[in-house]
This record gives C-alpha cells, sequence and structure tokens, in this order.
DNA sequence: CGAGCCATTGACAGGTCTCAACCGTGGTGG
DNA sequence: CCACCACGGTTGAGACCTGTCAATGGCTCG
C-alpha cells in the first residue's frame, strides 16, 4: 500500500473538513470525532469495501475517487455512485454493506467505527443535519441521473457525464471561469460505460464523434478540453445555463 | 372526487401515522405538528406540483399514487420516483420544486407548512431522524432504479417494475402469502414507459409476452395475477429470493 | 521483445423506437 | 338513440441505434 502516513490527523488541515459529513461540527465535537477515527489509504483498482460485507466502519472520502457499484448474477455492471472528496460512504444503522465500494485511483478515507459514529449521532444535531443534507443531495443527483440513463442517447450520456464531472470538479480544480474548461477523467472507458449504461466500445466511440465534432479536445486517453462549455451542455441536452445560475 | 371529506383530523387514525416522516413523533410532537398542518385532495390526472414552482408546504401521501417526473426540453419524460401512501414531498430547506408531482388516482396528502416545518424539524431530532432514514431508503431505490434502467432488457424491466409494486404494495395489500400474487396497476401504460425508460409501444409488447408465457395472467388492463411470484423475479433478473427473507 | 492493459475501429446482429393502423370503452351531443 | 370522439391500449413493419464479436494499435513494464 502507498503512503500510509497520514500526515494529518489533525481537522484543521483537512481539505474536506467543511464540505463532509463533520462540517458543521464545533471544535467539542470534532475532538469527540477524532477519537473514533482513523485513516485508511486504498490503491487504484482495490476494491475498498465488497456488497454483502459486515461494515464496522462509515467512511468520508478525503482525497481520490472511488466508484459504488451494483452486479447482477451474469455480471452486468452499473455505477450507482460516483465518490469524490467530502463524499460519505455507508450507512448508518445498516450492518451489510449494500454495494460493492472500488478505488479508481489512489485513494485516502476519514474512517468512524461505526458503533460509535451511531451513538455520537443520536446525541449531535449538528452530524445528524449535515447527514440529511448530503443524502438529499445524493438524493436529486440519483434522480437527474436516472433521467440520463433511461432517456438520453449515448451521445447526450457522454456529454452529461463530462458535465457532471466538470460541474463536480470545478471546486477541486478552480479554473472553470474562462471558455476553456481543462480537466483530466478520473474513469477509465469501461468505468463510463458502467456510469452510462453502455458497452465501453460505444463510449469509445462518442468520444471519438465529440471529438472528431469538435466538441471536446483529446489529449492523450484521458486530458480533456472543452473549448466551449455551453456547446457541451447543449450536446448534454440540458438547458443551455446548466440548471443554475448563469 | 371521491371522500374529499377529512374525517380524520385526527392522527390517531391516520393510515400512515406509524411509516411517515411523524412515524417517531410523540403525542406532545404531534400536537405540534398538527398545528401547522392541514388536508389537500387531488384529483387523479391533477398535476400537483409542477417543477420550479415555489413551494409553501411539504407533504405525506396519505393516499392514493402519485409520480415524480422530470421533463427535457423536447419532451423526454422520466419518472424518478413513484409516490405511494406513507411517501414524503419535498424538500426542507429548499423553496423551489425540481420535479412535477402529479396524481395518478385520487390522492390526499398531508400537508405541512413549510417554514414552521422546519423550524420544527430544528428542534424536533425524531422528525429529522425519520426523515433521514427515509431518504436514505429513497436513494437506495433510486440505485437500485439505475440497475433497472442502465443494464436490464425490457423484459427484464417490465418484470422488474411488477416485482417493485408487489414489493410496495405488500403492506398495503396484505394477500401476499400464498402463491396467487394479485394487484391492480396504478399506472397507464405511458407512466410504466416513462418509469423504465421505453416506449408505451414497447411496454405493452412486453406486457403481452409475459402474459403469453403465462407469467402474469391480465384482466383487463390493469388487474395482474402473478401465480409464481418466483418465475417473476427470475424473469426480473433479481436474485430468486428477492433480496429478503423468503 | 513479449505480456498485459486500455483504447479504437469495423462488420454485423438484434433489440427497441418510430410511424401507423386498429380495437374497445365510455362519454357526449345532435 | 346512435353517431362520434377521446382515451388507453394492442399490434405490425421497417428503420436506427446500440450491443456483440473480433482484430488492431499504442503504451508501460518486466
Amino acid at each position: 500500500m502507498n503512503t500510509p502516513t497520514i500526515s494529518s490527523s489533525n481537522c484543521d488541515n483537512c481539505p474536506i473538513r467543511h464540505r463532509a459529513v463533520c462540517a458543521r461540527c464545533n471544535a467539542d465535537e470534532l475532538v469527540e470525532l477524532d477519537a473514533i477515527k482513523y485513516y485508511r489509504t486504498y490503491e487504484a483498482g482495490q476494491t475498498v469495501i465488497w456488497s454483502g460485507d459486515i461494515m464496522s466502519f462509515v467512511s468520508s472520502v478525503v482525497s481520490g475517487v472511488a466508484t459504488l457499484t451494483q452486479t447482477m448474477e451474469d455480471g452486468r455492471t452499473q455505477m450507482v455512485g460516483l465518490l469524490l472528496p467530502s463524499d460519505f460512504v455507508g450507512r448508518p444503522g445498516r450492518d451489510g454493506a449494500a454495494y460493492n465500494v472500488v478505488a479508481t485511483t489512489d485513494v485516502v478515507m476519514c474512517c468512524f467505527r461505526k458503533k460509535p459514529f451511531e451513538e455520537l449521532m443520536e446525541r449531535t444535531p449538528h452530524i445528524a443535519q449535515r447527514l440529511l443534507e448530503m443524502t438529499l443531495d445524493e438524493l436529486d443527483a440519483a434522480r437527474e441521473w436516472m433521467l440520463v440513463l433511461g432517456r438520453k442517447t449515448a451521445r447526450e450520456k457522454i456529454a452529461s457525464l463530462l458535465s457532471i464531472i466538470v460541474r463536480r470538479g470545478a471546486s477541486l480544480t478552480p479554473n472553470s471561469i474562462g471558455e476553456n474548461v481543462v480537466f483530466d477523467l478520473p474513469l477509465t472507458r469501461e468505468a463510463m460505460a458502467d456510469y452510462l449504461g453502455l458497452t465501453l466500445e460505444t463510449v469509445s466511440r462518442q468520444m471519438s464523434a465529440l471529438k472528431r465534432d469538435g466538441v471536446i479536445v483529446l489529449t492523450g486517453k484521458r486530458h480533456i478540453t472543452v473549448p466551449n462549455m455551453g456547446r457541451l451542455l447543449e450536446e448534454a441536452g440540458d438547458d443551455s445555463d446548466g440548471g443554475y445560475l448563469v
């Protein structure tokens, strides 16, 4: 395992301090959380959690990208969550994991022992409030995703995924002001296919098509430049304003 | 409209008393909820909420069935939620509605004025706790649905939808013990298509196919008998035990 | 240099959509 | 009273998009 060293057990320097499940906690509450927390690291490709596992912890993604997937008996796989820094993993009150969690890049997790975390939640409204807020956001994201899966064409699906990654990464890579948006795909073609309910061949073909049509510029396989974000949003079939204030 | 009379302003007789957002509330908390609540009824086909509307209330479905849908500019529509009795509508902390809500049967809603409800939530952990629990359940349902939308065939999608309706209706129509499961579809073919990301023609064809193959028996358009529930679950591509205790 | 992985591209098959005709029921108005 | 329409549903024929199977290319690493 790479660099298991945890430089900051200190929440003050934590990159997700004000966005994760602990966002609303005050100093006293952080002390309580600190007592039940530990860090774990995972290498790219490693499975963090197997569906059905008994979970002894819940956790927050500190850095890196992981996926939440569901698999049918015959192997068909659907991604049901894309876990970026600050996202929460696990369900308080449930023992078994419902999904597979796989690290797609090297990942650092901030884990809380489950039992004490649940007890802490009982008497710390700040945690439960934040978790409710985050869960409602995830539910909205899942519903937007359902529209993508159910009603969009392959080309629109790809454009939607790229838009979502840009939107979610905006806070991480603060260069989304000008026209040119640049980012690295944290997913393989296969993972993109699992996200979008497509085959990896169709993903590849549509990526090539968007490239050919000048919607995106591909440098290597993963480095992407979007010359015109409005155009990408059009291709995604979304309202051209992106749904948020312009 | 059938029986718009609200016989019970009294929570004790409420059919969703122990399943809705108020499930954990004690007598004192119910009194507070009672002060900010009112009932509304909607006829089948009526739109309850338009996406983008300013919401002055949140609510629980008391009886009937409603749908939560999202629509693209060109009219493509995806259902993102199926609202059955006890389900919660609205998002505390957000002013605008994100989805359309349409009554598919006559519906009774128990509405709470939004501002006071939010204030009550702040000081009543029982409500926030229950809402978190319900939201996590909805998120799980949305993720199961994503697998259906992204990876299942039309035939599997239909079988999955019927299974879900049976499972959710089990508590409502307590006849799911024996082999024969009987129920009425609360959805038109078009609504089923919007649920599953299909066209209504494909839904109709697959319903006919399942009927022809003896998986279901159709009486009229909406009345369904499932002679062998295990068979239906197989057709849905799910684990044969249905995920729950047999 | 070969192995393994990720990705691209082609040819073809097949599942679902599109367009269209038709059926049965219930309500309505001449 | 009955023609007529609206509505939900079924079925057919053909087109098209995406999946399947297969071959190939580029890259990294041992």
